[in-house]
DNA sequence: GTACCGTATGGAAACGTTTCCAACCTGAAC
DNA sequence: GTTCAGGTTGGAAACGTTTCCATACGGTAC
């Protein structure tokens, strides 16, 4: 095995016959040298296929050129969209992209950053479960780390491209409102780790009162019952009396027509259904998905742009949200007449099924 | 501004009154050193609130404890989720992932490949335009810096972590000439870029001929024309007398069901619908969608066990495909009497629409 | 008391860069 | 002929590690 040994500057220089100094001013453009000297040196390093060690120059010039960048999962397209956002911006700046996930757990975020950061990333974008109160995300800060992130509000200082979460779910409560609905459900998963949920949330329920609609049912699902219609319909079924379901995102929306669907529900006649996100396929459904459309490669983009003036020292505003846009689709409709047994004598919401879980904690 | 400087090994070792070497044996629990001074130095690090810099440690080791990543977009599920099974692989073995992606652009990709080799990732995972023939890739195996694929058949003793894509695609043929299928098409985006389509087609392609069937109409859609179901409506008229589509992937399967409802067929009773991929979608779909169902995570988990082996100088053996698994979804059955004008007369397979991409060229 | 051995320790080199600075050269001005 | 300015050049230090090696220090065996 003819362990190839990396030609480094040193060996540029020796075949060029200078010195190291003057190879290095020749391939960095960064000094003066004789036109005689710069053709041999650049010879030399074609001839040996040189390339720069990343490793030597990140200890010398104290820039990684590298920036960390921390999702809950890739599983998940709108973290995925986002990511491919940044990787656009990133492209060509010389900057690479560093990945973590933390699969929604609170105690890897952390530890993720603390990885980074270790790695001498020269930024952060950061998506994670409780970025207020993250003692290595404020270690960054004192380190001169920029960090930004990405979907959450704006904490603290730190900036965060997002959409506003609670005002679009407000949204979706007027829009209901105006259908002439008044029982409806709110569906969720990790509903705790997420403070897009909880915003979303906060903000279909603040509506709800407001228009003097029936406070909005809780439920948070486990893994299982989201991707097992049969369990999804099941809970449905004790959702008898609501006539519209706001899902916190695209997939559990189209998650929850198909359990409809097992149970006889028709959508939209029998059930309104509205979902969060604006994921690609929603639009070439068979009945398009009514839904929030945010842009995540857009999030993903302004975020890495963000960062990258930071880097330079720029200290960026905190932008605005991004925009939303309410995609009408054909999943809502003026409630039906269902045939209830007990019309109206139901409580509500149903007790069984409401989550009991303190907005204030996120 | 109060810039912090990073405190380093040095600052431990002053601190705890001993010299650099022995903090470092401490830290690495790599040497001897009695009780006190190790207790001294722990605290000081801890005080100090110390961390080892990678830039430092990856110049001293020749090993950057970074693996390299280059896939053509995260916008695709299929890729995110390979690289969210590579994450699963790596987390907690100390390695870190560094992505780049090439939006399918060959150049891109060959660029791409030779900034993580000068970052001196120690192991490359790779899928990308044309893994043969990429002087990049031939250049990290003469540095001796391992490379796993994914989704590409086995290249060149480059082990890969795949489906075989030939197979399940006679399986999709075989499928329709069960159900008495005569005249068929395949859907693909980017043909030439995509050796996974490529080879997909050829398998299909194959059975077809082996079958008895016509040869299978092959179309290479735009972007434009498989996000605009509008556009894609007209492409399905000039295929009118075909009555079962196979789709290189499952993005596409659906996109065509809106078309074809678009103007007027029924899905499966027009036209049958198959995909490819298997993503977890489909299944929550009203009518869900026959596919090949591929596991994409399990894929990356491979990509990457294999990597790590490779880097701790094992010699992994090529991994056989991983299964695949015929999903039979709704969108199949046999075919219906649709009303031509022409039947049997129109020439098959529509010279105007049929690719004359050369197979062998990939 | 001397010789020896094992264990703890720290100095220094090396990894591949960039950059400061001193030294050198050429030619022009006096 | 001497001095000076301007442009080239290369030696060496520094970045933060790890590790080789020599040294120092116990103690045990004679």
């Amino acid at each position: 095995m003819p362990q190839k040994a990396k030609t480094t500057i040193k060996d540029v220089a020796r075949r060029a016959g200078c010195g190291i100094a003057t190879a290095s001013r020749v391939l960095n453009n960064s000094g003066p040298a004789s036109a005689d000297v710069r053709k041999r040196v650049e010879k030399a390093a074609s001839d040996l296929g040189f390339s720069f060690s990343a490793a030597g120059r990140a200890l010398q010039s104290r820039r990684s050129m590298t920036i960390g960048c921390l999702v809950p999962s890739l599983a998940n397209p709108v973290f995925a969209e986002a990511v491919q956002g940044i990787q656009e911006v990133l492209s060509g700046t010389g900057y690479q992209l560093l990945i973590s996930c933390s699969d929604y757990d609170g105690a890897a975020d952390n530890q993720a950053i603390e990885t980074l950061l270790a790695k001498d990333v020269d930024g952060l974008i950061v998506t994670m479960v409780a970025p207020d109160r993250s003692a290595p995300l404020r270690l960054a800060k004192t380190r001169n780390v920029p960090v930004s992130l990405m979907f959450h509000d704006p904490i603290d200082g730190l900036p965060s491209a997002h959409v506003d979460n609670f005002e679009a779910a407000r949204d979706v409560a007027r829009q209901f409102a105006k259908l002439g609905h008044e029982r409806t459900a709110f569906l969720s998963l990790r509903f705790a780790s997420s403070d897009r949920s909880r915003n979303r949330y906060a903000g279909f329920h603040a509506e709800c009162r407001a228009l003097g609609l029936c406070d909005p049912a809780l439920i948070e699902l486990t893994e299982a019952e989201a991707n097992t219609p049969e369990k999804l319909a099941r809970i449905l079924e004790q959702l008898d009396s609501a006539t519209a379901i706001f899902a916190s995102n695209d997939f559990l929306a189209i998650a929850v027509q198909k359990a409809a669907r097992l149970i006889g529900w028709q959508v939209p006649e029998d059930l309104s259904v509205v979902g969060f996100d604006g994921i690609e396929i929603g639009r070439l459904l068979d009945v398009p998905l009514a839904t929030i459309e945010t842009a995540p490669e857009a999030m993903g983009r302004q975020a890495a742009e963000t960062l990258l003036n930071m880097t330079q020292g720029v200290d960026a505003p905190q932008a605005p949200p991004l925009p939303y846009h309410v995609r009408t689709g054909a999943t809502r409709a003026r409630p039906g007449p269902k045939n209830h047994d007990d019309d109206q004598v139901a409580p509500w919401p149903p007790s069984v099924l409401s989550l009991k879980t303190d907005l204030k904690q996120g």
